[in-house]
DNA sequence: CATTTCTTGTGGCGGTCACCACAGTTCCTT
DNA sequence: AAGGAACTGTGGTGACCGCCACAAGAAATG
């Protein structure tokens, strides 16, 4: 056995997938231009990432397969749709025109945000995610402000000391986040950087609402973002049990249970 | 008048259409084949196709585009694709590794930045651009920093006194913008907001590269952003002639032409 | 060190495509 | 009905691709 890995055929293979990335319909001749290859090795080497399905073979070249690259934030965005559809639709109304808020970057709240379009105007709206500026954006009647940061595109957001000093300068109404879990102790954040987001979204505004899915109680995370008290509103698709329901009741949090 | 729409081209051009759903990557002769009409008459739908963004077009067919960022961003974008992908190109050959850059939201720097994610890393880039920071997340080599301000669902971009404060908190090597114009007087923007971002990345970079096409020469917008010897580089896909010409090489800027 | 396997290059042949210019056709306008 | 614009076909040249088989080189194996 040998560590080192065989670079040549690999490599330039990776690097075809990079320039398909950069031009969406590549040529078997520039190719072989490019890494000072034959022109045959390069057919080779897209029949073997068409077999892979990788790329779409075309004639004389490849192409990237139709709908090929954020397989990883779609997919977590993709379940439990109809439970976080739900959520949003009610935690929207617990917004009022002309409120300032702030809304974590999430896919729980993407969905908020698609309600908040769609039937509100006149807000002005703070957001570390990019995907929720986008959404926001549709509608003109919102101001959507964007927060500085380092982009994490697992998260399609901005973190970093950047962010959280930013949040700084603002008050809001109310916050809206979300949690990656939820405990007796406080809701759970797994991504470090996330969690300051949170902390300083929640310190920079007087009513506070945590919306998550059923698939989040109980679920142990990285960090707390705060003690459960430090909530005001609870936006769920379906009611927690045990001792989750108890803490969430005797912490004085008005729960939402969004209807089937 | 006539309601009576030709049937024969446009529906012709929504079966390919059909055909590529069905298969990824269709050839030229089968299409013709199939539709029996020259392939010549092919050609020209695919061409016509392919201006229009509908299609990617290949070398002896098309294949559909893939659905990434761009089917819901601007019809601006769609316009011009080949040429902008060659100045995208060309324009990545003037960056280093290890390089801090500065990076204007638009349609032509979106491209750039395909490529700089294709095919360098270890970049650090500060951008105002939502599409662009999506673009260069995706290589985890490239430290992305995105500004705050404003979000403009127009440009894609945020904008503003915020925006502009925040870049002159960091210096960089170089600044890469674009321009709804180039006349000898300077570049030249239709939006106000964005004139002051590409002014503040200009003020805080040593190196000015503005990349443009053909389009843009002599195209008087409503501001100037800089008069034209501020800069250091210029990309185009076509040599500019006449006036404007003289006045490049008067204001001795380096001028790099993307080869056909 | 010899052998086997994997990878790549070369050369040729046939087929397809790109490009261009020109002409014919169809349809719309006036 | 005549003029014009849009659409399409044809033909020819040049360039590129696909395929095949064979051989040379590199790397792993024993």
């Amino acid at each position: 056995m040998s560590a080192a890995r065989r670079p040549r055929k690999r490599e330039r293979q990776e690097r075809i997938l990079a320039e398909l990335h950069a031009d969406p319909a590549v040529r078997i001749g520039a190719l072989a231009q490019t890494f000072a290859v034959s022109s045959e090795t390069v057919r080779r080497d897209l029949d073997e990432l068409s077999r892979d399905g990788r790329v779409n073979r075309t004639y004389g070249g490849a192409a990237l397969p139709p709908m090929g690259v954020e397989a990883s934030l779609n997919e977590r965005y993709r379940r439990l749709v109809a439970e976080r559809t739900r959520i949003g639709r009610l935690a929207a109304t617990l917004v009022a025109p002309g409120e300032v808020l702030m809304i974590d970057a999430g896919s729980t709240t993407a969905h908020l945000a698609r309600r908040l379009a769609a039937e509100l105007g006149d807000l002005t709206v703070v957001t570390n995610g990019l995907g929720l500026a986008t959404i926001l954006g549709a509608n003109p009647g919102i101001r959507v402000i964007l927060c500085p940061g380092a982009y994490d595109a697992r998260e399609g957001a901005v973190l970093g000391p950047e962010t959280t000093a930013f949040l700084e300068r603002f008050h809001a109404n109310t916050a809206l986040i979300g949690a990656s879990g939820l405990t007796p102790e406080g809701p759970g954040e797994a991504n470090a950087g996330a969690v300051w987001v949170k902390r300083a979204m929640i310190a920079r505004s007087q009513r506070h609402v945590l919306l998550v899915d059923r698939s989040k109680f109980d679920q142990p995370s990285f960090q707390v973002v705060c003690p459960l008290n430090a909530l005001d509103d609870l936006v769920v698709d379906a009611p927690p049990g045990g001792a989750l329901a108890e803490a969430v009741a005797t912490a004085g949090i008005a729960l939402h249970v969004s209807a089937a």
